[in-house]
DNA sequence: TCTGTATTTCAGAAATCCGTGAAACTTGGT
DNA sequence: ACCAAGTTTCACGGATTTCTGAAATACAGA
């Protein structure tokens, strides 16, 4: 197995390729997925100089970008005495740090459209009322929903901050999936409602 | 609680409107949403003529948009005998569309990064062993190259295709949760390689 | 084969997003 | 209080994305 030889510089731009690759599939600008991976490869805090030189950026991009970054919760800022640059670095911990943006996410952008639905749907539960053609569209919202809510609850209880239920999930293996996959399937067979 | 009167257009259009939300934030584009949106809440099968009306957008953008949909598995061409118009019908079990396309989307999108990861992983493993300095950007790489593989492996268990783990997740009350985490728990105290 | 309808492709236009340089602002040191 | 390094804000410009109308294509029925 011929692996072509590569420089330092050579590989970590490849990386960043992709870590901007994954940032606009996941939403955000590219440049902050160059950034976040920068940091992430390079382990140790980073001026935003330091990061405007490596990867060709302006300043202000930087600083924008780097406050998104902290916004998200992939890094944190640094304050090193007697040095009055701010120093970034990422969370080295790739599970936390993506669990925190996920639970930010959610927070801020699906949250706000599942309670925006609920409104929309108790609108046409009221009109429903009076108008009989409405009955349809209210019961397909009433569908849409709630698949949402359950949605991102469950986003949520698999996901989210701390007892992230993927975290042990991925550390099964494939036979104690299948006991688990059997339990589950037992266990939902009767209706629950608590 | 006094909910505005609203005319089924109007809650249609918030409703669209937050589909169009919640497509940008899943990385496509808002018109694709709105189709989406517009075939769920109507539930049968709508020409690409009635959608243009509806929508008031021209009929090159709904034929590009309504194949990406057909694409992701959001909806599914309906042909009727005699009649040479296609017609089109979004999946009305939300699970179904839902699960097929972020399997979709992990097949097209996020597993090539991966393989990419991969190499970039393995180029630098190779010049490690001359670059004394590659070693620490080797190991990180590796971290990250693994990271992403289990993230993107517990997606996967937890929304594919079929038996997805999330569904039976959601339908588990609390109580059963809690039992559900304790058990996990104590599965992975003792790390297991099968 | 010709015709009329439905769909897709394509080049250009509109809109949106994103990064830049310059100016404004903040803040630690003297 | 002043200075200077560091950071943030903002209006502008460039690039990418996305929509549109027109032309091309596909195809069922006569």
């Amino acid at each position: 197995m011929a692996v072509a030889a590569a420089s330092k510089r050579e590989i970590e731009d490849r990386v960043l390729q992709e870590w901007a690759e994954l940032a606009t599939a996941w939403g955000v600008s590219p440049v902050l997925g160059r950034i976040h991976g920068l940091l992430l490869l390079n382990g140790q805090p980073m001026t935003a100089e330091e990061i405007c030189d490596r990867l060709q950026i302006s300043r202000a991009s930087a600083s924008v970008q780097l406050n998104a970054i902290l916004d998200w919760g992939l890094a944190r800022r640094i304050f090193v005495p007697g040095d009055r640059r701010q120093y970034y670095q990422a969370d080295q911990d790739h599970w936390i740090w993506f669990r925190r943006a996920a639970a930010t996410r959610k927070r801020r952008e699906f949250d706000p459209v599942v309670a925006r639905l609920g409104e929309a749907l108790a609108q046409a539960r009221a009109a429903a009322r009076d108008d009989e053609e409405m009955g349809a569209l209210s019961e397909r919202l009433a569908n849409l929903h709630n698949f949402v809510g359950e949605l991102f609850r469950g986003i949520g209880l698999v996901l989210e901050e701390d007892e992230a239920l993927l975290h042990y999930l991925l550390r099964l293996s494939p036979q104690e999936l299948d006991e688990l996959r059997h339990l589950l399937r037992v266990a939902v067979k009767e209706p629950e409602r608590s």
